[in-house]
RNA sequence: CUGUUUGAUGGAAUC
């Protein structure tokens, strides 16, 4: 059993979308003793298939089969059919579960799966829906955040809001700190500053104390507005109403006042984040990499990266990719492609956004046929797709080595690519 | 020897 397990989850993730495995899963099933891990499987390479009724068949196949079901199951069912599109009929099956009265089947986690499912997959209505029509169910504060926060993402607002009013009117769902911070969040990420901080001195005088989760979206906030003497009074609020800052508030701040500039204020805090015994990560690691190669300290910023593994932080994508920007940016292309080998050897593989600054990088110093043969690559290689980026780096890149019918061709390319997208 | 759901909110790279 466990061998057909093995090669059933290869035919899963080889071709996630083709009957011809599914059908060799199905003779598998023949071959051995299913287990659920076999059945967990199987049901979800038929959502990913779209094959929502044969996954939701499989339930009761399990059943037939002795194999009985767990909470986790119908939650990979739900899970599962949000994820292949199919929100309207995970909450039919949500609904079905619940006449036969399968309580053991049903608690909830489950409306938690479902709702966390709409959302991610932008089914947003339908999640509000779902919230509306659920009187006669037991929810909770969480799943109502979960969708306020949905609705933040997509920029809706005022449906958020008023949410939050449907929240106040129901029991056991009022509003705490974590969906008052949602919606700070999400006017600070709008810009919306003000209303964010009438907001926070709302919920204050409400007698809800603000988090660290709070004051770090504040700071962020106002940091992107160039606020950043506000945004130190804030962060000294945080601690004066003894939310200790974590690595992410600290994050934020030294994000803000490397943008803003102000480097040396990023290594002074940086220090007394270090002295407050706050223990940086990866991001921040990053963001300080970031820093200082944009104030064209790159010898900090190689400090900085070579301490990271001491740290206890394992250099990532960004890390990797911020300190071959610093090195392309001082047109040493040949020190950035040996950071591009070795972050490949240290198993770590660049993205769009690596390759795209070495594409920039390349074009930049004058070595646009290599821009342009590692551009060809790229599409070749097919595993990464160029963006708008991309193109405008090595169209640049062409036009500026007087190129054009080459930069014309490629612009014709693009037309197309851009069509099939 | 294989896979997965994991209850909500904040920070980093191509500007």
């Amino acid at each position: 059993t466990s061998t057909c397990n093995a090669l059933l989850a290869v035919f899963v993730r080889g071709n996630r979308h083709s009957e011809g495995h599914l059908l060799l899963s199905d003779k598998l099933l023949g071959l051995c003793k299913p287990d659920l891990n076999t059945y967990h499987m199987l049901l979800m390479a038929y959502c990913r298939a779209g094959e929502a009724d044969k996954a939701v068949g499989l339930l009761e196949e399990m059943n037939a089969a002795g194999v009985e079901p767990v909470l986790e199951s119908p939650h990979l069912l739900l899970d599962g059919l949000c994820s292949a599109g199919q929100a309207v009929e995970a909450r039919k099956h949500l609904e079905e579960l619940e006449r036969r009265q399968q309580q053991q089947h049903v608690g909830g986690d489950t409306y938690i799966v479902l709702i966390r499912g709409m959302c991610r997959t932008g089914k947003l209505d339908e999640a509000k829906q779902f919230l509306r029509e659920s009187s006669h169910r037991q929810l909770n504060v969480a799943m109502y955040t979960m969708v306020v926060d949905g609705l933040c993402k997509a920029g809706r607002l005022e449906e958020a809001f008023d949410l939050l009013e449907a929240m106040a009117n129901r029991e056991g769902c009022e509003p705490n700190v974590v969906t008052y911070n949602t919606l700070m969040a999400a006017l600070c990420r709008a810009g919306r500053l003000d209303e964010a901080l009438a907001l926070l001195k709302e919920i204050v005088d409400k007698g809800c104390c603000p988090d660290v989760v709070t004051y770090t979206s504040i700071i962020d906030g106002l940091c992107r507005l160039k606020r950043i003497d506000e945004a130190h009074r804030f962060f000294e609020e945080m601690v004066s109403r003894q939310q200790v800052p974590d690595a992410v508030a600290y994050t934020a701040l030294i994000n803000g006042l490397s943008k803003a500039g102000r480097v040396g204020e990023v290594h002074r805090l940086f220090r007394y984040m270090l002295l407050d015994g706050c223990i940086p990560d990866a991001v921040t690691c990053s963001t300080l990499v970031n820093a200082f190669c944009k104030s064209g300290n790159i010898e900090a910023a190689v400090d900085m990266f070579e301490k990271m593994e001491e740290r206890g932080c394992k250099p990532n994508v960004v890390v990797y990719t911020a300190l071959i920007h610093g090195f392309c940016k001082l047109k040493k292309v040949d020190v950035a492609l040996g950071l591009l080998q070795h972050m490949s050897r240290n198993g770590c593989a660049p993205n769009l956004v690596t390759h795209n600054i070495v594409v920039d990088g390349l074009c930049k110093c004058g070595r646009v046929q290599d821009a342009y043969d590692y551009f060809s690559r790229l599409l070749e290689t097919g595993n990464c797709r160029p963006d708008t980026y991309t193109f405008n780096a090595i169209m640049e890149g062409l036009c500026k080595a007087g190129e054009l019918d080459e930069a014309r061709r490629l612009f014709e390319d693009m037309t197309r690519f851009c069509a099939r997208n």
